[in-house]
DNA sequence: ATAAAAATTCACGTAAAGGGGAGAATCTAT
DNA sequence: ATAGATTCTCCCCTTTACGTGAATTTTTAT
């Protein structure tokens, strides 16, 4: 067998949350939530991190960025868990980001419509203000 | 002189509701955060509402739909509202719009990247299945 | 050993956009 | 005139994603 492992350098919350530059207040929170624990405890009490769980972590602030909701990521979260296999998680993911696309696709839509409504708008109290100039 | 001008029709909070698919409370609420006012009150007190005020209402769920917040209606709602009542206000109103076009454009351009962003994490999502499925 | 820095667990506070109910008054229709 | 439907004003509740102490412990550095 190969050697013991060599044990994973173990991270404290403030370190992590310089790292990823959210508060701790936010990843006590995520835990609280349930998208993401952490790896250890110290003989204190106090919360470690595995790199992998700060890749985790940098994985959650992704789907956070492309808008995804706690309770999104709860979901993938089980699906993750369950299964430990990243593969299971992935139509999951894909399936929610479709439907993303699809509200990103709306929004876009409708503000191009407000862009052309404010416009008209716009011109048209132009040529009132023009016309009352005569 | 012309005839004297017909009464308005009025409607009622409940029908305004009705016609916009939202509930009075909604209706209520955004006269409280001041980005709309009832045209009347009843002999008992009851809001009524003309035409012209459904159409202001169509304005602003148009604007809700497209994700700008009440602070930003109330900007945009004065401008509307005082531009009705006096004309010098148009040169101020135009400024004001243009100012909410470049938001536009700026939400727009923040959405086409994200839109990009999901859709590239999309791809390497899938990828990675197929790769993992061999 | 002891001060200072960092972490712990409550637990209340915030903003946005309303939801929902109470109790009273008003409007509509018969 | 009286029932029944609407509306009125208050006022507290909800959700989301944390912020912000407070009081207590743990960890780190000298």
């Amino acid at each position: 067998m190969a050697p013991e492992q060599e044990a994973e350098q173990l991270i404290t919350i403030g370190e992590v949350a310089r790292m990823l530059d959210v508060t701790t207040r936010t990843l006590r929170y995520w835990e609280e939530m349930g998208v993401i624990e952490a790896s250890h405890r110290s003989e204190g009490g106090n919360r470690l991190y595995t790199p992998y769980m700060v890749r985790r972590m940098r994985f959650i602030i992704k789907l956070k960025e492309l808008g995804l909701t706690i309770k999104e990521m709860q979901d993938l979260g089980a699906a993750y868990g369950d299964a430990k296999k990243t593969e299971n998680m992935i139509p999951r993911l894909v399936e929610i980001l479709d439907s993303h696309i699809n509200k990103v696709d709306e929004k876009m839509a409708n503000l191009a419509s407000l862009r052309k409504d404010i416009v008209d708008y716009r011109h048209r109290m132009i040529e009132k203000f023009n016309f009352s100039k005569k």
